[in-house]
DNA sequence: GATGAATGAGGATTCATTCAT
DNA sequence: TATGAATGAATCCTCATTCAT
């Protein structure tokens, strides 16, 4: 009879949240952002339309949490200590983790993927990714000095490349890519 | 009433379809295809929705006619005798070729990057890509082998994961991504 | 559990209703009745939207209660002692009574005037307003004879036309609108 | 077989276009500008719903074309010389020209007393309401001091008051309210 | 061939109201 | 008494497509 404390609507809605996120970007990376409706996602989470609403501002709202925490995700992946250089071990680690990341969340793949292509949804990102990116590229550019390439910078490129199109084919095929392989030959060219 | 006149008609029918397709592809590369409406690319095109139905049957029609264009360009460049061999001078004319393509044709890959991503839409050309796909990797497989590389099928995942992934990041930033210097760079490492 | 504490809380019960119907209708004035929400409303007035519920069966009751608190006000200054007969310090205090009213609650008359071109919600009130307005007429009437107009029925229309006009326009801007100089000119030239 | 000429489609548009105010500007009078919905309006005018946002770009859009069509009416029959002087035949002129648009014209005005209440839709013609406002009014002023008022500031917000009165009361009860009778009074009163 | 008015199903969003706790 | 999560009908608006001329 006495009401919920706030603790429980805290939990409720904490897990209802993620609910949405989780079926939103189900949907999102099955079908598109843009062919997926509120009524598809709030049918397949099992509530009504309005409720997505109490959480979520607007579907650009929704859309922008789920790449957020994903690429929130991703970024806690590179550099973990944080000091600007990279190791050899922290490069092996990186790109562990950021194909582990993509083996284990292949629908936040295929939603950033597919959102690279539709300005209207990337602007809600572009600033982060751009943050994201710069540090990423001159750190690469570095260690792959330090590694002794000829001309880091682009080697950096082919580098980027190369992880890019793996994470690509491996997101579009992932029955048959053999990743684990491909990674291991990517690890052993750059890490050695 | 003479033949010349019915040519002519059909000469202006061409160059009208043709001023559709480009228009289309520019308004689907800038702000997507579900993003671009038919009346988008009527009003740009300078012509009514009714004659742009004249032309295509639906929108689906419009940009799968738009998407075979755009990949038979692309197949003419792969392995021109036909022979089922690529030598390594094919091997460097096809890189060469099709990244003149990409440079040329970024819209066309813009847009084809996006309906990856979309079921709905990529279901229109999915036996077409993968008509495509299936011998150009045998082929690069057999290619890679000649040249001596020692896990040729890994390689050839690597390398096609390279040339999407450039692609992709070309097409992405072209002001300001080193296509010529990059692509150089993989001639020289796959076509020695 | 002594009858003392019934009261209090009855007292409580009490505040509380009387919380919700100022803030009500402060947003009422603001926005409007229908842009203002039921959301709106408890969060303003620091509470639950089910307790508001408590306390009005609707949104619908909850804007009747106030108009007839408003109505209720303004007919207590109308005929003070109830004969059916205006004499001419009446008369003016009725005047100086509803300007006062006026000026002090603002926000219930921009209400007034609002739900008034809103027939869903004024016919909540329309039997009331009617049964006011009636009586107050016949009585303008018979005062304007007694005090010597030759037209009473048309001076009572210009007279209330009046009064209505310079309520709406103070309403309307109550910073600059002279209320107090009109009044007494409206006093000068109508209880002399 | 023929396409209809631009001339049949200007023609078509502007009649579809004033079928479409007539019957909104009809719905929005008698139940509001909120309780009107775009169905309600369509169906009513025995049109589509899409067809009206081919006329119109949104609900707001429709009620701004309809005020800013009525205000404009009735700025044309204020000082028609335009030489910022009111004359004596002027201001009878305008006063007549005034009541007869509002008996014609009812309906706008319902909407606009409405609307007047509803600063969310208020704004859109705010600024033409306050540029309309402040030249009427001072050359009221002056109209009365040259007609030997004594207080012209305070007999003009009278005269104001005493004109958006009738006119309210009259709208409000149309069939009973002997406006000619009152009007005459005014003119009466403040034209000898 | 060519036009653009017209349709209507469908999509995002709002909000009064209910109800389990 | 009090809470706010939950509902769903209703609302504004979009857009591929059709069709009379």
């Amino acid at each position: 009879m006495s009401p919920r404390t706030e603790k429980q609507f805290e939990e409720i809605r904490l897990e209802k949240q993620q609910l949405i996120m989780d079926t939103a970007l189900q949907l999102f990376a099955e079908y598109g952002y843009k062919s997926t409706t509120i009524s598809n996602i709030a049918k397949k989470a099992g509530i009504s339309k309005g409720l997505l609403y109490n959480y979520f501002e607007s579907k650009e709202e929704l859309v922008e949490k789920i790449l957020n925490d994903g690429l929130n995700t991703m970024m806690s992946t590179f550099d973990p200590n944080q000091d600007g250089v990279l190791e050899k071990e922290e490069m092996e680690f990186f790109i562990r983790e950021t194909f582990k990341n993509v083996k284990e969340n292949q629908k936040f793949w295929k939603l950033y993927w597919s959102i690279s292509f539709q300005p209207d949804v990337f602007k809600l990102i572009e600033k982060k990714i751009d943050a994201l990116l710069g540090p990423m590229t001159k750190m690469t550019v570095e260690y792959l000095r330090k590694q002794g390439f000829e001309k880091p910078e682009i080697e950096a490129m082919i580098f980027g490349a190369a992880l890019d199109g793996i994470a690509l084919d491996y997101i579009m095929k992932p029955d048959i890519y053999p990743i684990d392989i491909v990674l291991e030959e990517i690890i052993a060219r750059y890490c050695k």
